[in-house]
RNA sequence: GGGCGGAUAGCUCAGCUGGAAGAGCAUCGGCCUUACAAGCCGGAGGUCACAGGUUCGAGCCCUGUUCCGCCUACCA
């Protein structure tokens, strides 16, 4: 191994391949090249003006702080099959590759390493901070980057971005700049979702909800006119300062006698009103509900429909505010629903406490609790783009699997104003100003110097946007947009979004609503929703709970090929993957076998074969005649199944064709070519083998692209060394041979008949024995068949001769069985009980009994033969009579057999 | 509460427009046959969740039920 080794490191080119393959040398070797020859960076002119059709594909960005795990591994899998194949399509195929600046998680990343250092992040101040987490990207930011490498990704390496480099910077701006002066960006006070750890907003889907145990509290709010008292339940006591209304539902007839009345704010002591409205659940609770505008959204909503005033009672970081009762005021939240609690019990307002289970919000990037707050920020106008972006559904861009265009229109439908501005630091920072003389508002690209109103100084914005608001750009702003690039005229609107549901919503709609708004274009033409890759159990693979298969591990373990290949096999459409590393390591077996069936045909390639396969077809043994058949199957599978998205199918196409057809079948049929002194014969075969074996590299390539590469290099007579610019194989419609793979199956049953005799009666495998077959009543072709590979079945079935013809019989103390009518004697005289055998028989017998009995109710059905189509019922018919026959000569067979036993 | 998906061999899953149930892994038996023991050959193993319906015919279409998973809304 150690010399093939090094032969291997001198350069692919030239060299055998060693024995066993070793993946992480190869990966390398070809990851390299393909970068450094620049092999994936296509030229935007080929589409210009070359009139080539582009394909492109933007990569879902992971996040700079990310790791790759096995989402990744699925999602850059999927997309690199689909650029590898449409290269071969003769496509011109950009695939950007890129990194997401994930604002909170990175901020959240440096300020931890801060915090080790005793730090935090206003201690350093904003711009410092800033270097910092540049610094950190510095550092790390290219770790997921090189993890993409390793999977094989063909991107174009000279087209990376970044969300937060000076061009997508630019864009950003002008889409915030413009968005503005068109009226679809504001700024007001909202109640949003605010995280107290993470200091910022959040956007609805940004939180996160999980089953939390709480207390549900009663607690009585008097009337004012002393005229009795409600009852409400709450679960957060402290907010109760800030209530302005307690609410009942308009026909719940305990309350009618309040409504419009006050009740006195316990605690507080200020009159609050009673209102009514339908939004409150008579169930739930006490069917009284308080109104706490600052601190609940629905209350919030509440209070705008009744026009109530909003009272924050709890600041930003989570603390009692100036309006709170002067008890309260400083104290942190939990600490005032305690004291609260306690003073509500001390004056007898509290009637009791319950356990309450309920979901409560989180942060989905530190899982801090989420508080309703208000505050001012910017928002988004979906509305109108939100409309534009659900009718371009299926019109111009069309999901796959359609399923989940119900999900997105759903989510369209519902949509609510978008808050983009968080209160971080590490992100876009908002392109507004404010005047501090004249309070003028300036919203523009460039940075101004002065008020142009006033000439005062000027004051940016804190705020920077959320990260999914240039990530959805990302589609065009990576192309160069706003900037008329070659690239954008070129590969935009781009071909497919591959990505996983779980951001449906977060981004993809997103991109459909920037896209067609500032390109007037949707983003894309199709949407492949991949699923989730789970572990076995089924359960979403989390570190927390320790059970992710990390991708890189396995990669090393395995190679990047057999990772990939398992991924495709498991990616059906609309489902979830669970993946174990059985199932990898069950797939390199898979790449070995490759692997070994090409040193097997290196071994017997001494190089170019002289015939064409032109030549190499004339008077072609059945074999060749036959995979060559089946290899124009391969390629229209292939061809369709990567086109429809069915990935899965691919792979299941190319395991069954390379395995079970042409190493179990084609390569051991040719040993005898192979081997033998006919020269022609052998040239031709050679011919036959090295077309197809070549050709499945250029179809397997997309799905495994090292291995494939790595047989191409040094295959003989193959001019062009670069597999991944090979073009998908052209058809040979002369090589479709309808009668060719009926003689092969027919061979086929006959070789597995006489080797499952062999078997199953426990003939030592080392004994070669007779056969004899009556071809009398088999298919036409039958005959031919059989002499022509005699040699065959004897060298497949270990037979010592073979004696075929129509009318042959074997002894009566035979093993045999019915082949499509031909039936087979294996002499056993001397060998074996024939217990056994009149035994296998009536299992056989059996098996044909049940298949006779099923198809024969079938027919004699009332009025299948009237309704059923023609074509089926004669199919039946003939299958029946098939089945009849094989019976009848069986069960003679058997008789045969145990007149035998009875003569001893 | 609303929506979506799943239930097929011991395990993980295929099964396209309805026409005699498939693969991989695991298992059992036999083979170191000169590409591959990470291999070869053969066997066993399924009332396709349950109940109805449509049809000549249902794993596939329709209705209902039971479990499981996910998404989404709400939870005062």
């Amino acid at each position: 191994m150690s010399e093939n080794s090094a032969g291997n490191a001198s350069g692919p080119l030239e060299t055998a391949l060693p024995k066993g393959y070793e993946p992480a040398d190869v990966e390398a070797r070809w990851g390299r090249h393909w970068e450094e020859n620049k092999t994936f960076t296509p030229d935007p002119a080929e589409v210009l003006e070359g009139g080539k059709q582009p394909y492109s594909i933007v990569i879902p960005p992971p996040n700079v702080t990310g790791a790759l795990h096995m989402g990744h591994a699925l999602n850059l899998t999927l997309q690199d099959i689909l650029c590898r194949f449409m290269r071969q399509q003769g496509k011109s195929v950009l695939w950007v590759p890129g990194t997401d600046h994930a604002g909170i998680a990175t901020q959240n990343v440096v300020e931890r390493q801060l915090k080790k250092e005793g730090k935090k992040r206003d201690d350093l101040g904003r711009e410092a901070f800033i270097d910092r987490v540049w610094e950190w990207r510095k550092d790390y930011g290219s770790r997921i980057l090189n993890q993409i490498r390793r999977m094989g990704a063909s991107v174009d390496w000279t087209s990376e971005r970044f969300t937060l480099d000076e061009g997508l910077s630019k864009a950003v701006r002008e889409v915030f700049v413009r968005l503005f002066h068109e009226g679809l960006i504001y700024k007001g006070n909202y109640i949003v979702n605010w995280c107290n750890r993470c200091h910022t907003a959040l956007a609805d889907d940004e939180v996160e909800h999980a089953p939390k145990k709480g207390k549900l509290y009663r607690i009585r709010y008097k009337l004012a006119d002393g005229g009795g008292e409600l009852i409400v339940a709450t679960t957060r006591p402290e907010t109760l300062l800030g209530d302005v209304a307690v609410a009942v539902h308009p026909e719940d007839e305990r309350y009618t006698f309040a409504v419009g009345k006050n009740v006195i704010l316990p605690l507080v002591g200020k009159e609050i009103p009673v209102i009514a409205d339908a939004y409150v659940d008579r169930e739930f609770g006490t069917g009284c509900l308080k109104i706490t505008p600052a601190h609940d959204m629905n209350d919030w909503a509440l209070a705008r429909t009744h026009n109530l005033p909003v009272i924050p009672v709890i600041d930003d970081k989570g603390f009692m505010n100036e309006n709170a009762p002067a008890a309260y005021q400083g104290l942190a939240s939990a600490a005032c629903r305690e004291k609260i609690v306690a003073d509500l019990d001390e004056q007898g307002l509290l009637v009791d406490v319950a356990d309450h289970d309920h979901s409560v919000g989180e942060c989905y990037r530190c899982k801090s609790v989420i508080e309703p707050h208000v505050s001012e920020q910017w928002f988004v106008k979906v509305g109108p783009l939100a409309k534009a972006a659900r009718a371009a559904v299926p019109a111009e861009t069309q999901i796959f699997p359609p399923q989940w265009e119900k999900t997105y229109y759903e989510w369209l439908d519902n949509i609510r104003d978008w808050c983009i501005s968080r209160q971080i630091w590490w992100g876009h920072r908002i392109p507004a100003w404010t005047c501090e003389a004249c309070g003028e508002l300036l919203v523009q690209t460039e940075d101004p110097t002065s008020c142009p109103k006033c000439g005062g100084a000027l004051t940016q914005e804190h705020d920077v946007l959320d990260t999914w608001f240039s990530s959805a750009l990302w589609p065009f702003s990576t192309l160069g947009w706003p900037d008329e690039t070659d690239k954008l005229k070129a590969y935009y609107p781009t071909s497919v979004l591959v990505t996983g549901f779980d951001i449906l919503f977060f981004w993809v709609a997103r991109m459909m609503m920037m896209g067609i708004h500032f390109k007037e274009q949707v983003p894309f033409k199709h949407v492949y929703i991949h699923a989730l890759v789970r572990d076995e159990q089924g359960k979403k693979m989390s570190k927390s709970t320790g059970n992710v298969i990390d991708p890189l591990e396995m990669i090393a373990k395995y190679g990047t090929d057999s990772l990939r290949f398992t991924l495709t096999a498991f990616a059906a459409m609309g489902r979830d993957i669970k993946l174990s590393e059985k199932r990898i390591e069950g797939y390199r077996h898979f790449v070995n076998k490759i692997w070994n069936s090409a040193r097997f045909a290196l071994m017997n390639l001494p190089g170019e074969p002289a015939a064409s396969l032109d030549a190499a077809l004339a008077n072609a043994p059945l074999a060749n005649r036959w995979i060559l058949h089946r290899l124009e199957e391969v390629k229209d599978e292939v061809e369709n199944a990567t086109l429809e998205y069915r990935f899965n199918d691919i792979a299941q196409s190319l395991y069954k064709f390379i395995w079970n057809e042409f190493c179990d079948w084609f390569v051991e049929m040719a040993k005898g070519d192979l081997y033998g002194e006919d020269e022609k014969a052998k040239d031709a075969t050679r011919r036959v083998l090295l077309t197809v074996l070549s050709e499945t590299m250029v179809l397997l390539h997309p799905v495994m692209p090292f291995v494939t590469q790595e047989i191409w290099s040094v295959l003989p007579g193959i001019t062009d060394k670069e597999l991944a610019l090979a073009p998908f194989p052209a058809r040979r419609p002369q090589c479709r041979n309808e009668a060719a793979a009926r003689g092969m199956a027919f061979f086929q049953g006959v070789v597995g008949a006489t080797r499952t005799i062999r078997t199953e009666l426990t003939i030592d495998p080392a004994k070669k024995l007779p056969l004899i077959i009556d071809t009398a009543d088999g298919y036409p072709g039958a005959q031919a068949v059989l002499t022509e590979n005699a040699h065959l079945i004897q060298q497949l079935a270990r037979i010592e001769t073979a004696d075929i013809g129509p009318g042959k019989t074997g002894p009566r103390a035979s093993g045999t069985a019915v082949v499509e009518g031909a039936r087979i004697f294996v002499p056993l005289k001397g060998i074996v009980d024939f217990g056994a055998e009149v035994a296998r028989l009536d299992k056989e017998l059996g098996k044909l009994d049940k298949q006779f009995a099923a198809l024969t109710a079938k027919l004699s059905a009332p009025g299948f033969a009237g309704h059923a189509p023609a074509d089926i019922v004669a199919a039946e018919r003939e299958k029946l009579a098939g089945l009849e026959d094989a019976k009848a000569k069986l069960a003679e067979l058997q008789e045969r057999l145990k007149s035998a036993l009875v003569e001893g």
